[in-house]
DNA sequence: ACGGCCCTTGACGCGATCTTGACGTGCCGG
DNA sequence: CCGGCACGTCAAGATCGCGTCAAGGGCCGT
């Protein structure tokens, strides 16, 4: 059973969702501005968020940088605009689907499936990850640091992905070298040191002084968005 | 990875095609009656269907003419009769295919990879895509480069289009094989690097530093236009 | 039967990427 | 103050994957 979190200020589009989506046995959430949509995230984990765009407090863009930062739940956004330039920027921040209203309720309902689908698929799939400085796109393979496009090679994206499977938790050694070079990698090695620095000169905005890719001595790395 | 819908009462043939079908990469889904099987095709959107005629509940044209009153997924309908009017009924009602049991299974497979591949090409009709420096028109299978006209092979065209069908986003080098070579295809091999390099050949302003068609190592590939 | 087109396959070179070892630096405890 | 430890940095050699080319074979139309 999966749930839910409609964020929308429209009370009638919040009730009609939450009937429909209940009919189909999700759960289902809601949250009328921006802030509290961030609270019910943290606090329940739901498993799909459907956000519409135009919030009374927060932009709705903000809104959805926020949760980045935070999370990899998979975000439909909902937008009255039918300008491409949102929708541009939306997928860029991380949004997983994009629906302009007015929609079907079957198409939401079949992209809620297929978000919840990938996430379903958990393992390798991760979606967007983003800060003020740089996004990270897992699922297309780009990156972008401060606008530029920049080029990762297989192993640094594998090495980034370890870690922002749990972003701002310690991630070990020895998973990390278990999880990208194999299991028979147990014990230290030159890797990670060559690859966190690598990764730290290609995304940190000044790599002497790591703010994102951080070490635990004697542990192993960090990753905080 | 395409997803085949079985539909059958026989558990010993279901048994039998899903091993079969799984065994060539494909995800299979079962349902054992009409209702079941109109039911799964709304929410898991198959992308082929493979329809026994004689169910228990509903007779199985019945069936097909409510598939094809919601969807244009592929179905490939199977008999255990002889009779030509059966086969002319359900291709008039929008069978893709049809095979009569006894059948091999290699037969099924090659048209299942008929089937996919057919809807591939017309399931998201993919028009005309133009950038300043060549035109593709999918439909008419026409291209124009650099205002002359260019010929291009079927293969040619198949790959084209399934890395198209979204343009800018990463195609693995599995999902290419995949769809253009059939679901038999799943390791490396010289093909994409061939056809990628004629594509480029052709379309190309400068084959040297591709703009368009764009490799991502280890991957796949992306065509930007 | 012949010729042409297209698909397939193997070989080869090159550049990017990975691996490895050596050395530098800062911290800590003895 | 000294030594050890852990991490950061660098560069050179090995390796891998891709682009490129061309030969061979099947299929189709003439």
């Amino acid at each position: 059973m999966s749930t839910i979190l409609v964020v929308d200020d429209d009370p009638r589009l919040q009730r009609t969702l939450s009937i429909a989506l209940r009919a189909h046995s999700y759960a289902v959430l809601t949250a009328s501005d921006g802030r509290t949509a961030l609270q019910v995230i943290a606090e329940e984990t739901p498993d799909v968020v459907i956000l519409d765009l135009g919030l009374p407090d927060l932009d709705g863009t903000e809104v959805l940088r926020r949760i980045r930062q935070a999370s990899l739940v998979p975000v439909i956004v909902l937008s009255a605009r039918h300008e491409s330039d949102d929708k541009v920027e939306a997928l860029d921040l991380g949004a997983d689907d994009y629906v302009t209203k007015p929609f079907g309720v079957e198409e939401l309902l079949a992209r809620v499936r297929a978000a919840g689908r990938r996430s379903g698929d958990i393992g390798k799939a991760l979606g967007v990850l983003a800060t003020e400085h740089f996004v990270l796109d897992f699922a297309e393979r780009r990156a972008k640091v401060a606008g530029e496009d920049i080029r990762l090679t297989p192993t640094e994206w594998r090495v980034l992905e370890t870690l922002c499977r749990e972003p701002g938790h310690l991630v070990t050694q020895q998973d990390l070298l278990r999880s990208v070079w194999g299991p028979a990698y147990g014990r230290e090695s030159n890797y990670l040191r060559v690859y966190a620095n690598q990764l730290r000169r290609k995304l940190e905005p000044d790599p002497a002084t790591p703010r994102h890719l951080i070490t635990e001595p004697g542990l192993g790395y960090r990753f905080v968005p």
